[in-house]
RNA sequence: GUGGGUAUAGCGUAGCUGGUUAACGCGUCAGUUUGUGGCACUGAAGACCAUGGGUUCGAAUCCCAUUAUCCACCCCA
């Protein structure tokens, strides 16, 4: 089939057979934050240039080369959002919530754009689940943050993660410790890579990444930020390990782990998948005390993390986790003749109006043919009307997982006579499983 | 942006040492007599074999280009 226009590269329809594995990690996702006091947020999906530019960083990948940006009718030009944080903070300031009692702690569901490369766990718009919390500089958010992070992965079925921690600390630790990098690695200008160079003067902690087989060979003997962190930043690090320990959290220490968008400070974690191929970060976050000031208020310390959900379901699938079912069908009504299809229409509207899913026939379908499309549907219970039900006020409710029939009326009593089979068919089912 | 793999009906595949109407499974639809689904059987619809060039008497099959997609690098969720 040639059809004139095709799914953008980078990019997912999700179908409707594929629906209930969404609802599943949404739900899980916004009960989680929502039993650790997290509400929900949501802002643009596009902002101002500048703020990405501003608070994820000039130097970043993300804004160098990877935004959507568009240019309105006046002069400005927007963003197609990377991320969530920028705009949650700006959304925070603007409406003034850090004027309330603190901590604030918010959390969102949303689709972010990057013109990347497409590949396995790696879209060109994809969706996260982020929280962030502002207020508190005191370990002990942290530590409830990543324990957040991962009651979500367990309720979601996940359990096969690694969770890496570090802390890159503060603007004063960190310019000592580029300080010293800059030394270092100021030793192989003439070995290292063309980025890495560059990334020398702007953000040479970056050069501690680089998979290049030369920088990383070089990187190995880098100093470590670890024997940098001022007393505060260590003491920080020193109570968040203690109390994650008291909390039965497992953890690894990964002085590796460089966060690349430039807001971080302090605690960078970051929690690791290694069934779903390259790009296993499920789930990446951290402290940013710096950015509510630079983006124009009040000092104030804040923190958070983002999940990305394609990278979630991934996991799922991998490690054959469950989902919640979608929802079946109630009763589908046959109808046969048109005296019998008025009064489908009217049963199957009564039945909605109680709440239940109720289905009758669009296509102009014989009974055999409506039969099957209701067994095809998984509807639990089928009604057929016809004149003789129509005489007698009387019908058959068919049980179809059973076969079983009985006796149902059509008049004022249907819907409690329909409520009581469907109480019976729970209860059934409730049976089944103990057994 | 840089590599490598793959492109055949809605989905999954066969056919790929070139040769009549491109096959199979699943799915869809209809039927197997009279008012009842699941099973079985029968049949139907559905593919310009990704696109454009070439080689050849002849190309789904060989060659080149383009595009798409997948995996990896990079980066990150």
């Amino acid at each position: 089939m040639e059809l004139i226009a095709k799914r953008p590269n980078g990019t997912k329809d999700m179908i409707p057979a594929e629906a209930h594995k969404w609802h599943t990690v949404e739900k899980v996702v916004s009960e989680t934050a929502e039993c650790f006091g997290f509400k929900e947020i949501r802002f643009p999906m596009f902002e101002e240039t500048g703020l990405f530019k501003r608070s994820v960083g000039d130097t970043t990948d993300v804004v160098q080369k990877e935004m959507y940006t568009v240019s309105s009718k006046g002069d400005d030009t927007f963003t197609l959002r990377p991320e969530g944080t920028a705009g949650t903070v700006r959304a925070v300031l603007q409406n003034g919530l850090l004027n309330e009692a603190l901590p604030l702690k918010t959390y969102y569901i949303i689709s972010c754009f990057r013109h990347e490369k497409a590949q396995k766990g790696r879209l060109r718009e994809f969706h996260q689940f982020g929280v962030e919390m502002f207020g508190s500089k005191s370990y002990l958010a942290d530590a409830d943050v990543i324990a957040l992070a991962q009651s979500v992965l367990l309720r979601l079925g996940i359990e096969n993660t690694v969770l890496n921690i570090n802390s890159i600390g503060c603007p004063h630790c960190r310019e000592k410790y580029q300080q010293a990098l800059r030394e270092y690695f100021g030793k192989y200008t003439d070995k290292l890579c063309g980025t890495c160079l560059s990334r020398m003067e702007k953000n040479p902690m970056r050069i501690l990444d680089c998979k290049s087989e030369i920088c990383s060979d070089i990187a190995k003997d880098a100093p470590v930020i670890l024997d940098f962190l001022c007393d505060e930043c260590k003491e920080h690090f020193e109570n968040l390990k203690e109390n994650l320990t008291e909390r039965g959290i497992a953890f690894k220490v990964n002085p590796k782990i460089v966060r690349g968008l430039d807001y971080y400070t302090k605690t960078v974690f970051e929690f690791v998948s290694d069934s779903i191929g390259a790009q296993g970060t499920i789930c990446g976050g951290g402290r940013y005390d710096g950015l509510v000031e630079q983006l124009g208020g009040q000092p104030t310390p804040a923190l958070g993390f983002a999940m990305g959900i394609e990278r979630l379901l991934l996991t799922m699938e991998a490690e054959n986790c469950e989902f919640n079912q979608p929802k079946t069908c109630d009763i589908y009504i046959a109808a046969m003749g048109k005296a019998a299809e008025k009064k489908t229409v009217a049963l199957v509207s009564a039945l909605r109006d109680e709440g239940y899913h109720a289905e009758s026939d669009v296509m102009g379908r014989g009974l055999k043919a409506q039969m099957k499309y209701a067994d095809k549907m998984g509807a639990k219970f089928t009604l057929v009307l016809g004149d003789n039900e129509l005489l007698s006020g009387k019908a058959k409710l068919k049980n179809m997982k059973k076969g079983e029939e009985t006796e149902i009326s059509l008049g004022d009593k249907f819907i409690d006579d329909f409520s009581d089979a469907m109480i019976a068919e729970m209860f059934d089912v409730e049976e089944m499983f103990k057994g």
